[in-house]
This record gives C-alpha cells, sequence and structure tokens, in this order.
RNA sequence: GCCUCUGUAGCUCAGUUGGUAGAGCAGCGGACUGAAAAUCCGCGUGUCGUUGGUUCGAUUCCGACCGGAGGCA
C-alpha cells in the first residue's frame, strides 16, 4: 500500500445490528460524510422496506449513493463502485471524513479494491441470448462450453450456478478474454482506499434474529404495503432488478393474491434472516475487520468509544 | 368413566415382518469480482413419550402409566 492512499472508514454489518445509528454519531463526532452501501437503498421509492435512514435522522449528515436510480433500471456493482467512489473521493477533497455504511459485501469490497469489472457496458442482448441458452442446454453444457475457453473459471463454478456461469461466457464472448484472466490482473492491482473496517453484530445469533423479526413487523406497520403498491403502480415490474429486494417481492406476491399478508410477513422475516447469515459468512471471511459484538441489545457509547481505538489504530483520527 | 386412534429430528410425517432410523421444511456451515437483498454448494442435528415384561437383542411385540385427538356415555 503505497503512503498516499485515502483512508476512509466502513461501517458494515448484518441487516438490523444499527449500523446507521452508529454511523451518524462517528459522522457527527469527526466531521463525517457517509456513503451508502447498499444495493437496495440507491432506489428512489425504496424506503420502508429497506429500512433507508430517514431525513430526520441524518442530524444533518450529508449522506450520498441514497435514491441515486430509478427502482426500474438496473443498478450494477461496477456502477455503484464508479458513482461511490467519485463521492468519497469529493468528501476527502473537502477535507472530511468518508464513512461508508452498509451491509453488500461485494460493494464494499469492489470499492475499497482497486480494480475494476471485465469488460465494457455488458451487453443485455448477449446475456439474455446466454440465460435462453442456459435454460435450454442445460447447465452442464454451458459449463462445458466454458471449459473450452477457460477452464480455470469453469473448475470453480458448479452446473447449477447460472448467474457466475453466465456471466464468464459474456465476459469471453464480449472481450475475447477470459474472466479469470482478467480477475486475476485485477486483483493484483493496489487497492482505491486504506479502509478501517468496523462490522457490527451480535453475540448471540438469537437476538440478532429476534431484532429482524421485530424490525420487519415495524416496516409491516408503518406501511410497507402500501409503499410497494405505489411502486408496482408507478411500473416497477418483477423482471427489474429492485424488486429481488427482500420484502418487496413477497408483498408483491401478497398483492396479486399468492399468498396471505401473514405468510408474506413470515416469510420477509425468514428470508432477511437468511440473508443476514450470508452477510455474516461474507464478512467472516476478512480477517481485516473489527468486530464490534452487541450483548443482547446495541451500546452505541462503548461503541463510539472502541471505534475510535480502531481507528487511531489505524492511524486515523 | 369406557372405547378407538395417536406419541419418531425444531415442525409435518415415513419406517423398521425385532438387529438403535430417514424424507420435506426449518436450521447450521461454506462459496462469491458488472443481477449480490442476487446466485450457488455442502451438512441429519434423535433417550423413537415414560416405565416394566418377553427376547441374545425392543423404537418395533405385550402390559401399565403419562400427554394429545376423536367417539360413546
Amino acid at each position: 500500500m503505497t503512503q498516499n492512499t485515502p483512508k476512509i472508514l466502513v461501517i458494515t454489518g448484518p441487516t438490523a445490528t444499527g449500523k446507521t445509528a452508529l454511523s451518524i454519531a462517528l459522522a457527527q463526532e469527526l466531521g463525517g460524510e457517509i456513503v451508502s452501501a447498499d444495493s437496495m437503498q440507491v432506489y428512489r421509492g425504496m424506503n420502508i422496506g429497506t429500512a433507508k435512514v430517514k431525513f430526520e435522522e441524518m442530524c444533518g449528515i450529508a449522506h450520498h449513493m441514497l435514491d441515486v436510480a430509478d427502482p426500474c433500471e438496473p443498478y450494477s456493482a461496477a456502477r455503484y463502485v464508479q458513482d461511490a467512489s467519485a463521492c468519497v473521493d469529493g468528501i476527502i477533497n473537502r477535507g472530511k471524513l468518508p464513512i461508508v455504511v452498509g451491509g453488500t459485501g461485494l460493494y464494499i469490497d469492489s470499492l475499497i479494491s482497486g480494480g475494476g469489472f471485465a469488460g465494457g457496458e455488458p451487453s443485455q442482448e448477449l446475456r439474455q441470448e446466454l440465460n435462453e441458452k442456459f435454460e435450454q442446454l442445460g447447465g452442464k453444457n454451458l459449463l462445458e462450453e466454458l471449459r473450452r475457453v477457460d477452464p480455470e473459471r469453469a473448475a470453480r463454478l458448479h452446473p447449477s450456478d447460472s448467474k457466475r456461469i453466465v456471466r464468464a461466457l459474456e465476459v469471453f464472448y464480449a472481450t475475447g478474454k477470459p474472466i479469470s484472466e482478467h480477475d486475476e490482473e485485477t486483483r493484483s492491482r493496489p487497492p482505491r482506499y486504506d479502509a478501517c473496517i468496523i462490522a457490527l453484530s451480535f453475540k448471540d445469533r438469537q437476538d440478532l434474529y429476534d431484532r429482524i423479526d421485530s424490525r420487519v413487523e415495524q416496516m409491516a406497520a408503518v406501511g410497507l404495503v402500501q409503499e410497494v403498491e405505489g411502486l408496482l403502480a408507478a411500473g416497477l415490474s418483477s423482471d427489474c432488478t429492485a424488486m429481488q429486494a427482500i420484502g418487496y417481492k413477497e408483498i408483491a406476491a401478497f398483492l396479486d393474491g399468492k399468498i396471505s399478508l401473514d405468510e408474506a410477513i413470515e416469510k420477509i422475516k425468514q428470508e432477511s434472516r437468511r440473508y443476514a447469515k450470508r452477510q455474516l459468512t461474507w464478512l467472516r471471511r476478512n480477517p481485516k475487520i473489527n468486530w464490534i459484538l452487541w450483548d443482547k441489545t446495541p451500546d452505541f457509547a462503548g461503541a463510539r468509544q472502541s471505534s475510535t481505538k480502531f481507528l487511531s489504530k489505524h492511524g486515523l483520527e
């Protein structure tokens, strides 16, 4: 890492662990601005179901990377890196501390690491063509096709992993270069930022799950159904990326008469718990993370103290 | 009170003509580089209600008891 790699603070962790509240407290204390790292909070109008910070809660702290896309347009990790790095650089130029906060691990890692993504703008036509081919010929055959041009990547993928097989082929056909080669090259570049990463979670998994469950109840109580209704009325359809969001697809199924509201809410809770588990799996492999583990309930005063400690250890503040 | 059915994994249940058991869902672990709140992979976690009896051996057969459901009174 070179001497002048800009330093940033990252606050992450699974859903419903208090990232928003801690980030605002730290931004006030340290003179920071917040850059969201959440793949669903980028969409306008998706507020309740994504637990987006409310204006009153911001306490005057500048927030970036919220509401930057229309729910019907496809957003992506690559676009995120482009947009968010511009925000981070702007904050640094203003002499303030960038605080990246969110739970989308791929977005955060991609932002910090120096590499870009393979190929240029992905072609929707090519991708759709490959998706159809996957449907028709099956994963085994497509994986074989990939093996001929990129044996290294093919060896790592399971025949059922449609998204990754399709993407790997897409990159090869668009650029003539195997994605594995590209990834190797990009991984060796120096990181874009020198990040002090703090992750929040609970000591006891059950406490995390209880909190997720009650937050979902809250969302339902303050109008999640109406929010989804409004989005659907405005033209959001199930093939939009935004409709992959937990909370939205289930309520849409309810509004469609496929399941009851109770079933939808139970499903949202369960999917959120599973999502939190996947987030933990992602985070646990990163040895650089400084963990703050809540005992039953968040202790923000204590968290601010340990955060300051982590930051100074990192040469920040 | 009597009769019938029932009790097996967290849940719903299958099964063993007697050799200590397996599915789905839930759960847990993992992967992840332009869809990532997506996508994908792996893993049975068990006093077979309790207690006696028969048996080399009982979750399985028999008895009693306890819990649950239904029926007759």
